[in-house]
DNA sequence: TATATGTTCTATATGATATAGAACAATGAG
DNA sequence: CTCATTGTTCTATATCATATAGAACATATA
């Protein structure tokens, strides 16, 4: 099971943060290809939150192609395919964090040794 | 000069353009610390949008430190500072997005190559 | 058939975004 | 000193995104 939490108070939008909490659960391994996502009706009532809400999260991963509509009418996470736009949107994203942290005083160093950090807490295999 | 352009049809508001493309400048070596920017109704009326909106993002980048109002009430660009706060905003930014990349499929080696070839672009050295 | 589930539609409330105008305070130029 | 410049603050309005809500529908499973 799934534990994901939301936290009401934030300034990111609820339907954001299931569909980001959802993506870390599938890099920590916790959700492998193959395996299904609560129903939104059920997410939500965990969640405290609507299912339209749930909804939209859900719509989010399927529209960019981390979970896809099986039989029985369940998400299920899909296996991983890198692909050139991922590749693009993954620099593009890349382009505005590292500008912003070079603005701020950081440098190569700081920035090479944080990237590091997080491939290595987070790099997990799919099959 | 500088040269600013914003796209009234993105979904990005506005403000965020004009922020993020002064911090690209900064990076990008096109405004130094000490340089100052446009007064906010010249900077406006070159963008054709609202002077509101340019004082939104000079206000953005004086909270965050980029930028500082000195004598003439002009805005200029600071001498960079590392600070521990942001680090960890970087490190905060940076494990949402590569957990992104890896959720769709990228691995170790895509990110690292993109990272160290934005490094390659964009690094600057700031007084 | 009956239940579960995603989908679609309408509707409402709230906050963010963008524009606009007016007035004010502080600064530098003349 | 006087005046124009410039950022700041306030009110106001319009639009869009977000979030919730309810209803009805199509499809798949049991």
């Amino acid at each position: 099971m799934v534990l994901i939490t939301v936290d009401h108070n934030s300034k990111i939008p609820l339907y954001r943060q299931i569909r980001e909490q959802i993506i870390r659960e599938i890099t920590a391994g916790n959700l492998k290809p193959g395996e299904s996502l609560p129903p939104s009706r059920l997410m939500a009532g965990m969640l405290e939150v609507n299912f339209h809400t749930v909804n939209r999260a859900y719509e989010c991963l399927r529209d960019e192609g981390l979970i896809k509509l099986s039989r029985g009418k369940k998400y299920t996470i899909s296996s991983a395919v890198r692909s050139p736009k991922d590749m693009e949107d993954f620099e593009t994203i890349e382009r505005a964090v590292i500008a912003e942290a070079l603005a701020k005083g950081l440098d190569a160093t700081d920035i090479m040794q944080i990237v590091k950090k997080q491939l290595r807490t987070q790099k997990h295999v799919r099959s």
